[in-house]
DNA sequence: GTTGCGATGTTAACATCCTAACATTTTCTG
DNA sequence: CAGAAAATGTTAGGATGTTAACATCGCAAC
């Protein structure tokens, strides 16, 4: 079938990024504009079509698309001002560790390109938007895919990050309680964030105020395990100060 | 400034991968549409603007977007038609190593997405597409990253590599030199490379005919390291018989 | 204040894209 | 080879996006 064919090349000039005129791909493809236009409309979801243009699928960041864009709706505002807080403690030329998860993405993004700061991280959405920063270096620690949180784990993968010397770790979280400690969904994550708050002279909490009395299946550190927390101003009084006597410095945008 | 805090709120929520609609945007923004329209085009390029959408950065995979632009345009052809030829020799349940470059995109691409493969890759490009695909196992190598490839490096990757069992490893190359050998750009890809082709039970050696002569600074290896070579009809009659005779199989699409 | 400038909003003419209906070509089948 | 079905091409009208010109607003300097 010349359609399969067709789709195929589609895919290959777009699977590396960037995008096509439908009138170029159109000529690409040897066919008038209307065809290309039916064999996108017929399978659904493959390709992203914009007003003319063709992208490459609709998927965002390692396929935890989907997830990633229901919970995104709801905290986005939230987690941009916990990250405009957190980007506040980024120094030139200091190593950060940067955490998996939908929030550190506004983080990532707002390190400076001439920063020469270096970034160590683990999931695919923070790699992609700091490997795009000329002036920025990236360590990414590898191993099995986790589409979950678009993440890796290995056992090599920790190895190598005890030997990085860290001085900030930007660690997120899916529940924070003030009792019961604090916790992410996944299992291997644990590991990786227990290590990177161990090899860190600063260690910074970013969560939005959603997190808080929350549990998530996955403990990995208590309060006092944190020097900063930066979080959006959705934090009450009484919580602000308990947390302060605790010892954690608040840090808002 | 008001509009530097309109940008970044733009760039938080694109940098997660996806798009806006204009319209969305001006209102999550608080503005009218003609104002986003503005403010984009007085950043020229940090926004790629198509009809209608707003979608994130221009460049495409981690960052070597132009240099990967330019090449894309020369051979993308010969590129899809070589990969075309090596995705045959993909088999459901097996593991495979797929090198950096441009060139494997289109391989990585063609992978069925139920086919139950396990990908061992250490570039971005290559990551980019496969961990979006649910039924692929992706293993990344990490390390530290190379912009010019796109691709990560380190000991514990390599010490990681030499653990996993390789069914087939598609290996590329900037250069193929029928006695010189094989060679690419960059020297850290090298022990990669062959450790990848210690560990396969299978080597093939993907490229589109416009390598062959070609010499690039660092050696990997010499031709009758790999049992296929998967090209694009471009390969004349006097080499393919040459390189049939040295032992390699010939594959085309 | 008011004057001027930059930023933002509004409108209208224009270009482009999208959809559906129909025409044509190709492919498959008996 | 005929006929049907699928695929592809063409056209036209409505919807949407684009641009430029002008109107309005808010702020700062004098």
């Amino acid at each position: 079938m010349r359609k399969a064919e067709r789709l195929n090349r589609l895919q290959s000039a777009l699977d590396a990024g960037g995008y096509l005129r439908l009138k170029d791909a159109a000529r690409l493809l040897g066919v008038s504009e209307m065809t290309v236009r039916r064999d996108i409309a017929s399978c659904g979801g493959r390709f992203a079509y914009l007003g003319g243009y063709i992208a490459g699928g609709l998927e965002s960041a390692g396929g935890m698309g989907y997830i990633l864009d229901r919970e995104r709706d709801a905290h986005i505002e939230m987690k941009r001002t916990a990250c405009e807080a957190a980007a506040s403690l980024l120094k030139p030329g200091e190593t950060v560790f940067i955490d998996c998860g939908t929030t550190t993405t506004h983080l990532a993004s707002r390190i400076p390109a001439d920063s020469q700061i270096t970034v160590v991280c683990y999931a695919m959405n923070i790699a992609e938007i700091v490997c795009k920063k000329p002036g920025v270096r990236v360590v990414m620690l590898g191993g099995l895919y986790h589409a979950s949180s678009a993440s890796f784990s290995s056992p090599e993968s920790l190895e190598m990050l005890r030997g990085i010397g860290i001085n900030t770790a930007f660690i997120s979280a899916g529940g924070v309680h003030e009792s019961l400690g604090i916790s992410c969904s996944n299992f291997h994550e644990v590991e990786i964030k227990q290590t990177a708050i161990a090899n860190a002279v600063t260690r910074a909490l970013v969560i939005d105020s959603s997190k808080f009395d929350q549990v998530k299946p996955a403990f990995f550190a208590k309060l006092d395990s944190f020097d900063f927390l930066c979080c959006d101003d959705g934090l009450d009084a009484a919580r602000s100060e308990r947390l302060t006597i605790a010892g954690m410095r608040i840090v808002l945008a």
